[in-house]
DNA sequence: ATCTCTTACATTGCATACAATCGTAAGAGT
DNA sequence: ACTCTTACGATTGTATGCAATGTAAGAGAT
């Protein structure tokens, strides 16, 4: 019914990736809906593959979180409620500041480099108003930004921890929401810590990466600012 | 040729339910050894079905980290390594203070009571001089105390994140190597917790889970003690 | 009219057969 | 003796057919 990309041209090799890869890209697009049940027979003919790795496709993507599966009765789009937001927030309130914390002692002048590139980078697009274009390459830079600060920490479980759990949220997370002051100050943040971390100090890395999230959060969900966790004074 | 419980008696209902159980207790038990490859005709042989469900429960058991999946060469045991124990140690040294500081917030009268009954017959426990099943029962509570607390802390993401976390290096540890003073210090940190968090007093409730996971590791590995990360003075 | 039981259908769960891929060891050539 | 090639065997990856299970619609009874 639905000529949705067959397949075809996935960097992927098993056919249980590409199914898994096109899945979640349809979930991204949201071509699958919220409580939405995703079908082994109906996947396995759009995407001309047999039923086998779809099915081991989307027990992959239930344990990853993108699908919730219930015996007997197949797997569906899991929902995102306030609660969801709420809950990632909380984790990465914790564990990004932990992770640039621990960064701050085994960072390579490699990576510190990298990073300067990026905030750059990140800068200069900001210099000029912004289309959706822009947006979306300023998203793409400041998650690589954030993904590259994680692996620095050199701690594998934080960083699969975090990826995951950033992941699910981005969708809906971008800077057209942004003013100008806003996108100015986030900028800074990326520039102070970078600085922290090159000074070596831990803690002041930590608490600007708290800041910097804190005050994204404001601009994306109405919040209690009395439930804040774990942030030493 | 090993008689090694074929699937029997086993609560869950799908094949690969009790498929993924049996390797997970072997792999406990230490049947089969890290690096050791877990082959799928092998273990559909021995558990009397076909290769479908096992190769159902090595993906889900890789996903929890478990095992570890090579591309056309198979699932092997993970390697347990200095570095693992690091990086379990410094999450949970993070997250479960963040967890009993969430329970002080969400916890109700009842979990309150379970964790305090918990707490008394670990300390009736502690009595005694202990024997081999003496430890294991005590392993035992105590574990469920902090899956308890965990719950309680109504962020779902995070207790099933230190679920997974703390199970896999649940396996080497015990309180055989606890002496008489470190255990009753340790049943000391669960009475102080569940009164700080009775009290409703977040900060302590932390502090007071950070000295009891500080404790603990000066038992179990030798550490830089210098490299503790985002612990509030 | 409402409730319960029966029955048929859709869908997942499992088994088996076949294809693709990788590692390895034997053998030819240098 | 060493290296490169090549064919074989073992193992995973994929397809398809059948069984088990849960859902929902409809007949019958209260």
């Amino acid at each position: 019914m639905t000529p949705t990309t067959p397949l075809e041209a996935s960097g992927a090799r098993t056919a249980t990736a590409q199914v898994h890869e096109a899945i979640k890209q349809r979930i991204l697009d949201g071509a699958y809906r919220p409580l939405e049940f995703v079908r082994e027979a109906a996947v396995a003919r759009e995407l001309e593959v047999s039923r086998t790795p779809v099915r081991e496709a989307l027990r992959e993507l239930v344990s990853e979180g993108w699908l919730e599966a219930i015996p007997h009765q197949g797997a569906r789009v899991a929902e995102w409620t306030e609660k969801d937001a709420r809950e990632v927030f909380e984790l990465r309130l914790v564990l990004e500041p932990m992770a640039v914390g621990l960064a701050c002692r085994h960072i390579d002048a490699d990576t510190l480099a990298h990073l300067d590139d990026l905030a750059s980078r990140m800068e200069a697009l900001t210099e000029s108003p912004l289309d959706g274009a822009g947006h979306s390459e300023l998203a793409s830079l400041n998650h690589e930004f954030h993904r590259l600060l994680i692996q620095a920490s050199d701690n594998q479980r934080l960083a699969q921890i975090l990826e995951s759990v950033v992941r699910t949220s981005i969708i809906r997370r971008n800077f057209a929401s942004y003013d100008r002051s806003a996108l100015k100050r986030s900028m800074q943040h990326h520039r102070e810590m970078l600085i922290a971390i090159g000074a070596g100090n831990a803690a002041w890395a930590e608490n600007v990466m708290r800041a910097h999230l804190l005050a994204a959060r404001v601009l994306h969900v109405t919040v209690d600012t009395s439930t804040a966790t774990s942030s030493p004074p």
